[in-house]
RNA sequence: GAUCCCAUAGCUCAGCUGGAUAGAGCAACGGUUUUCUAAACCGUAGGCCUUUGGUUCGAAUCCAAAUGGGAUCACCA
């Protein structure tokens, strides 16, 4: 039982014993700074069992935990608030105990829930861009941060390969692209089929202004200018098999799967499984027909089906063409349903941005109007949009950041960096190599990930993003300062490892040494918080924190130096651990850190 | 027209399950290095927590409205 259970179950019986009130809950929070004292209760939600004034309450309480509960060394009131202070000792003798593990991914119980965390989803017509940078840095996250709180994770992606917009740039690259492959154009895939994605679309327009001027309507326009409509035929031709239409839908995708791996690879994200659409866009007629006998959804006159969610204050949703053709929800349907069968989840996940909040709201309303269970399992990790100092990005304007482009950037930032601070000079190029990109990328997720997640995040490209103060870089840093301090210790005398602090006096614990250590006490809690939150956000910031103490620490306390071995064995004994801790939840976020930097 | 989300320092963000004098980083200004890695540390300055009303012993935090910003409401995905 550790300390905060102890104080809430304490301070039950105390309010019992003292005034017969019966509570089933209390909670303690963390004692402000500037007063004395590690955890505070707040009384005045106990004024009317004590029927006393606050300051008497909170002294009556404190005196009772005082004497039942050895941990609390002293305690003061301030008003209504009730400061307890815990004992060094306590403090110590947790940190003694503490066997900090190399890493969170514990063996998982077999009985542990299962959750599926899908995340990415591309398209396959154009390279990735920052936003999708956001949904894979999160989805990576909050998959390994469900790991560490004890889940079986299943991590996902389920690729848009189909449809007309995959179809334009098959088209563009026949009409003008004269055999032109990644390798002849010495250029990624994903970029090469980009290109072609947005040539498609420069054609498209001048046709569609061509018509304007000739009096059609813009609308009309729109539908008659003859790329698009030999894009509907190429679809239909797709959806028909055609071979030909085929035979280039897969050339080019293994084109974009290709580059995509690479961008995967770099950024150092990673799947258990992968779905395609051009899979599953079929699936969900089996739901359709189920729903239809259950009688939840309906058929119109031209035989498309619908749902009438009015009555949940939604719209009418159809959800199979009239010609029996499957939509972008039926698809949804059918694709959860599928993996529900396989892998019989406790959760699903869907990393998707808020702009698809109400589809995901209604997604998960039909299936619950099915009667299935299993959809109180799933969630829809909603995150805001990357926003540029302009607005939205929009790939067809131009207007993105793209994702390869922004990690060379940073890689080359850090680079540059390094060098000019030239403390890694002894490190071959290959390391050194390394080393830019552990630190370019760090800053980067970093930078992404610290925001919280539902919240719309801004990107200035003219700013670059910060090497110093809340970042990456300053925690990597310390972490690296602990390294390099331990090797030292343990070349000059490695017996400090084994040495345990069970002699250390507990008088001799600095205020910053007891933060430290309630730090580390709190990071379990922390991991629970972030996994019930899917906020790797509340994983950076604690880190930050974490790192700001231990560099504070760092600098007003001699450690190598300190001459009486109990105190400098102590000293490096919660160093290594608040190193470990650092690795560890920094691993979380998919961040390395480095050994020298 | 309807629904949903957001508003905290010059900028980017924490804090939001109600609690003490609202915190970081960047930018600005000043200081710290013969001593464990200065990508650091310390200090100064910077705030009507958008506004108004309500609930409460107590509101940045909860509720309502207003204002401003964003998103969504396809037989698109």
């Amino acid at each position: 039982m550790n300390i905060e259970q102890k104080l809430t179950e304490k301070t039950i019986d105390a309010l019992k014993t003292l005034y017969g009130g019966e509570v089933n809950t209390v909670s303690f929070e963390k004692t402000n700074p500037d007063f004395a004292g590690d955890y505070t209760l707040v009384v005045f939600n106990f004024l009317k069992l004590s029927k006393k004034k606050p300051e008497d309450t909170a002294r009556e309480i404190g005196e009772y935990l005082k004497s039942n509960l050895s941990e609390i060394a002293d305690f003061n009131v301030v008003k209504g608030f009730l400061n307890l202070v815990i004992s060094d000792v306590y403090w110590l003798d947790y940190f003694n105990s503490l066997q900090r593990k190399e890493n969170f991914n514990q063996p998982i119980p077999a009985n542990a829930p299962v959750v599926m965390v899908e995340y990415s989803s591309p398209n396959t017509n154009k390279p990735l861009h920052l936003g999708h940078v956001r949904n894979n840095l999160l989805g990576y996250s909050v998959a390994e941060i469900l790991k560490a709180a004890g889940n079986k994770v299943i991590k996902t992606n389920l690729v848009n390969d189909r449809g007309i917009h995959i179809c334009k740039s098959m088209l563009a690259w026949q009409k003008w692209g004269n055999g032109e492959t990644p390798e002849s154009a010495n250029m990624k895939g994903d970029h090469l089929v980009g290109k072609y994605y947005v040539l498609f679309d420069k054609h498209y327009k001048a046709e569609v202004a061509h018509l304007i001027t000739k009096n059609y309507s813009e609308e009309d326009a729109e539908k008659k200018a003859p790329l698009m409509l030999e894009i509907k035929e190429m679809l239909l031709k797709w959806e028909q098999g055609d071979k030909a239409v085929r035979a280039l839908w897969e050339m080019m995708n293994g084109w974009v799967y290709k580059g995509f791996e690479k961008t995967y690879a770099i950024m150092g994200v990673n799947f258990d499984s992968t779905y395609y659409e051009s899979n599953t866009y079929v699936l969900g007629k089996e739901i359709i027909d189920d729903g239809l006998a259950k009688g939840v959804f309906k058929t119109r006159a031209d035989k498309s089906v619908f749902i009438d969610l009015t009555p949940d204050g939604l719209d009418e949703k159809t959800l199979l063409r009239g010609d029996g053709t499957s939509v972008y929800i039926t698809q949804d349907l059918g694709t959860a349903l599928k993996r529900q069968q396989e892998v019989n989840f406790d959760k699903l996940i869907y990393t998707v941005g808020n702009e698809q909040d109400y589809h995901f709201k209604v997604l998960f309303l039909i299936l619950n109007k099915l009667g299935y269970i299993w959809s109180k399992g799933l969630h829809h990790l909603s995150y805001g949009m990357v926003e540029l100092p302009e607005g939205k990005m929009k790939s067809r304007e131009g207007t993105v950041v793209d994702a390869d482009d922004l990690m060379d950037e940073m890689i080359a930032t850090a680079a540059a960096t390094t060098e000019e601070l030239g403390k890694v000079n002894d490190l071959t190029e290959t390391e050194k190599s390394e080393l830019h990109k552990i630190i370019g990328l760090g800053a980067l997720k970093y930078f992404i990930l610290k925001v919280d997640p539902k919240k719309k995040m801004l990107f200035n490209p003219a700013e670059s993003i910060d090497f110093n103060g809340n970042t990456a870089p300053f925690i990597m840093f310390n972490y690296v300062r602990i390294r390099s301090m331990i090797a030292k210790a343990t070349s000059a005398d490695a017996t400090w490892q084994n040495t345990a602090n069970t002699n250390f006096a507990a008088s001799c614990l600095l205020p910053k040494e007891k933060e430290l250590i309630s730090k580390l006490h709190s990071v379990d809690a922390i991991i629970q918080q972030a996994a019930a939150e899917f906020s790797p956000a509340l994983i950076a910031n604690f880190t930050y924190d974490l790192a700001k103490e231990y560099s504070q620490y760092y600098h007003d306390t001699p450690i190598l130096k300190e001459e009486h071995n109990e105190i400098k064995f102590f000293r490096l004994h919660l160093s290594k651990s608040v190193g470990l801790v650092i690795k560890e939840l920094m691993n979380l976020l998919g961040i390395i850190v480095p050994d020298k930097m």
